[in-house]
Parts: structure tokens; sequence; C-alpha cells
RNA sequence: GCGGAAGUAGCUCAACUGGUAGAGCGACAGCUUCCCAAGCUGUAGGCAGCGGGUUCGACCCCCGUCUUCCGCUCCA
């Protein structure tokens, strides 16, 4: 384990000092949990976006994509369920330390109540609370406890702390508001992308004559105001969702269900990772929308943790928006059953969910293909740092070094890079020697390196070095650009 | 949020346990180099996380604050 916490450290080490990631703001000391995708990290994240979209969008015919705003009305997250069930006031005991959900607590203490037969005092205490809760009342909330002399299970004390709320989701004034508790002008940051897919499901079935089954991608940013946002890019109070809710007939949930988490797998497969680091979590303890859930894990350095999620989210979302905004969410369907010989007529669609973290799908591939190497042979001690992204994954394709500065060579590596620059990202490097050259290409994870020398003068041929083995080969000029697009 | 530790050049670390900071690597410029980091020369980078206090004087003492790491808690 201290020796995985050490390698976690060294590629967090490695993301900042060759320009994937850095804190935020950091000339400000940064801010919590918050983090910029660098030079080399950019190209890389839309490398992993490109490579979801690209399969989701073309490789699967009744899946189209939209691309939603952050800003959504407020009666979304009251329809959606974010507004009341992430809203949990909490309350620490002073002694103990210990932090109770406020309701929680009460209701222990109502049953306790309820236990000494204590019936009637135990249902006013509860409807006390409900009302308070309702208002938002922590004044009142804190008041009924200590009325109540409700005690800390733990060190059996009333010293508790004031009623604090941790929101999920971060919120902001919409228009030419001037005060910010005003409630009619308070807009959130979505904590989740799905919705906004969910609000133009009847603009997208309609404008794009979908038929289900048939899916909808997004690629977006999403906020949650984490308590506790730690490891990294793990959990940032600020991310990046890729998602795909799939439109379904009601009761064929389960196969699709099944279908997807086939798919996404196969999808994480295909990009060389072996299969012994992921593995499927069903949940246990489901969340308030879905009747089957299961993440896809990965073998982070920190250990299996949630990568994507796959969730059988029932109808609950169309079904909440229909009532919410009485517009109807339904879809008829022509189709006939062959059980009743009628079509099936008009339904909320059920919906299968797919959702995987930008940021941990960048995380997952940069800890796989983080890499020391020790090189160092009787003579001389060497070692190496090397990023074995997937070709197609990789910021950089193709280095292009002339092995000496002088006698036409970088004239004729010019040339190799206008050749190739308008087809893949391409690095032009003269300084220092060849090898440093190689490493520092290794380093940011660039497949390919090609060194003119002397003989390209004579013979129109390069050496090529493959970054994961560092063998060289003799090819032609013109053969470059083919090798390296065929490997993407 | 709680407890513990840390915060010196881009990175890794030093400097009589108070008298205003050095090295290696890296970077940059030039030279040299015909294939895997560490050949030569030169240059540029730090008011020591930030703020305050004690002191004639603090990087080194005290307080606060921010950030990071470890553990716990919480959340899903």
């Amino acid at each position: 384990m201290a020796n995985e916490t050490n390698r976690f450290q060294a590629i967090i080490s490695h993301c900042k000092e060759y320009g994937f990631i850095f804190p935020s703001s950091e000339i400000y000391d940064g801010l919590q949990a918050v983090y910029d995708y660098g030079q080399w990290g950019s190209e890389l994240k839309k490398n992993i976006k490109d490579y979801w979209w690209n399969s989701m969008t073309r490789m699967y015919e009744n899946i189209v994509g939209i691309d939603a705003a952050i800003f959504m009305h407020p009666t979304t997250w009251k329809a959606s369920g974010h507004v009341d069930n992430f809203n949990d006031p909490m309350i620490d005991n002073k002694d103990s330390k210990k932090r109770y959900r406020v309701d929680h607590l009460i209701e222990g203490y109502a049953e306790m109540l309820n236990a000494e037969g204590r019936k009637q005092e135990a249902e006013q205490i509860l409807a006390g609370m409900d009302s308070l809760l309702a208002k938002d009342d922590f004044t009142g909330l804190k008041k009924l406890i200590e009325e109540n002399k409700i005690k800390c299970p733990i060190s059996g004390t009333s010293n508790w702390t004031d009623i604090r709320q941790f929101n999920l989701m971060f919120s902001t004034e919409f228009g030419s508001t001037v005060s910010a508790d005003d409630e009619d002008n308070k807009v959130y940051l979505r904590p989740e992308t799905a919705q906004g897919i969910f609000v133009n499901f009847l603009n997208v079935q309609k404008s794009g004559r979908m038929k289900i089954p048939f899916g909808i991608a997004q690629i977006g940013k999403a906020f949650r105001n984490e308590i506790v946002a730690r490891q990294f890019i793990f959990r940032m109070r600020e991310f990046e969702q890729m998602e795909m809710q799939f439109f379904i007939r009601p009761g064929t949930q389960k196969d699709w269900y099944e279908y997807w988490k086939e798919e996404r797998l196969k999808w994480h497969l295909a990009l060389g990772i072996p299969k012994e680091n992921y593995r499927f979590h069903d949940h246990i303890k489901l969340a308030h929308y879905a009747d089957a859930a299961c993440d896809i894990e990965f073998n982070f350095p920190i250990g299996f943790k949630e990568l994507e999620g796959i969730h059988s989210r029932t109808d609950f979302d169309l079904k909440n928006h229909q009532e919410y905004s009485k517009k109807k969410m339904q879809y008829y369907d022509a189709e006939v059953d062959p059980a009743t010989g009628k079509p099936y007529g008009n339904y909320i669609p059920y919906v299968i969910e797919t959702s995987i973290g930008l940021d941990r799908m960048f995380l997952a591939v940069v800890s796989h293909a983080y890499t020391e190497e020790d090189l160092s042979t009787p003579e001389k001690k060497d070692d190496r740092v090397v990023l074995k992204f997937p070709p197609k994954l990789a910021p950089m394709k193709l280095a292009v070094l002339p092995l000496i500065k002088k006698d036409g060579l970088p004239e004729i590596a010019r040339q190799i890079m206008d050749d190739c620059k308008s087809h893949f990202r391409c690095f032009y490097e003269e300084k220092d020697t060849i090898g440093k050259r190689y490493r520092r290409m290794d380093a940011i994870g660039t497949p390919f390196c090609v060194t003119v020398d002397h003989q390209t003068k004579e013979d129109n041929t390069v050496t090529i070095r493959y970054r994961d083995t560092m063998k060289q080969d003799r090819v032609p000029v013109t053969e470059i650009r083919k090798i390296v697009l065929d490997s993407l």
C-alpha cells in the first residue's frame, strides 16, 4: 500500500511537471479539489472524449448527441429529486466528534420513545421535525434537539454544534438580481448532465424522428459541492461526465441493462488495458431513481474505485418531469406486441443510463500508462519514465528529430513535419542530444519518433523509434504518415 | 469537519538549532555531438505559502490563515 501511495504521488507529480494537470489558480494557493488541464492534459482529455463520442454516436446508429446548457430551470432539480434528497442538515457532537444527519438523530430518539411506550411524544417530535425541516429552520431544529435533551449515543452528551447544511448543488443568482436570498432568482449548476438529456427527450425524439429504443449522448461539466473532495482528480467539485441515456420499452429494462453492461466493458477493453484492471460492482443500496445499478470499477493506484456507472433509472425522471412540467413525456410505440396483436401504444419510456467520469477515465488511462523502467546495464545506471498511452489517446503522436541541427537535416525534418502535421499532432525538436529528446517524448507518451540523419539525404529513409520497446527501424520518409495513421 | 505532519529556485534537497540562502537536476542561449537522460561555456530563476507578533535582527521562536499529504468521519 505504501508503494501504491508513492506511485500515486509520482503520477500526480509527473502530471504537473509535464503539463498534464495543474492545481487550479495555483498562484493563489489553488482551489480545493479543482484542477486545470495543461497543454498535454487537454489533448489527452480531448482524445478520450472523441473516442467516447465517436463510438457512441457512430457505432450505434440509434444514438445521437446533444450539448445542453449547464444552467437549467430550477424546477428541473425538484423533479429530479436533487433538491430534496441532497439537502441533509447535519449536526456534530463536540465531545465524540461524530456527525449525524439531523433527521436520523431525531428519528432515533423518537424510536427510543416509542420503545418506551411514549408514542404520543414521539409522534409530536417527528411532526415538529418535519415542519421545521420543510422550512429549513435550523435554529428551530437545534432547539428541538436541545429541549428534548437528545444525546449523542457515543459520548452521551448534548454538546452539539450548530446545524449546518451540506448542499450537494452549487447555486448562483440568475439575471440582474441584487439579493442572493431571492429564491426566485436562484439557479443551480447542474450536479449531473443527465437532466439536460431528459428535458430534451421530446425535442430530440420528435425532431430526430427517433424510434425506441434509442439513446441520447452528452459530454459536459457537472458540479458537486463535495464535503470531502480529495484524491487528485478522482473527486473534483467541477468535473466532466460522458453520459448516455437509452430510452426503452417498459419491461425490457433487465435485458438492456445487461446489454449496456457488456457494451461498456467492451469499450474499455478495446483500449488494450488488460481485463483484470476492471470489475463490476453491483449496488445493493439503490439511489432513489434506480431499480438496478452497478459500477465498472478500475484498479486505480488508490485501489478499485468507480469509473463508470450503469443504472437502470426506470421511468423515474421522465415521469417526474411530466408531473412537474405538465407536458406529456410519452412515446407512441406503433410496433405490434405479439402477445396482444395490438401496438404497444403510449407509454413513458424506461431508461438505462451509462455514465462515465471523464476525469476518472483520464486518471485511469494515465495511471495505467505510467511506467518507471530500470534500463541499467553493468556499466551504467539508467532509468526512464514512460507513459504508454494507447496511440489513439496519446496527446502527441509523432516527434520529428534531426539528429544534428546542421547539414540540411533540419530542413528535411521540416518537410516531414509539413507532410504530417495536418493529419495528427506532431512535435519538432532539434535541441539537445537525441537520447534526451527520446526520453522527453517518453515522458509525455509520444508513441513514435523519427530521426533524420545523413543517410536520409542519400536514400530518403529515417529511423523510427518505438516508445514502448525503444526499438528502431529504418523506414522510407514516404511511409511515416501511414505508419502513424495506421496505429490510430 | 476532526486529529497528525509538512510548505526554501520548475523539480529533489541543503545551510553554526535567530544574524537577511546554496547545490544537483531541469530550463534558456551558444559550442560540440551520426541514435537513447547526466561533454563544454554562459545566462536567467527564490524577498523562504501568506499575514501578524516576539527580537537590535528570523527561513529557523509564537499566533492566525491558506494549501498539500496521512488517518478518521461524511457522502455515493
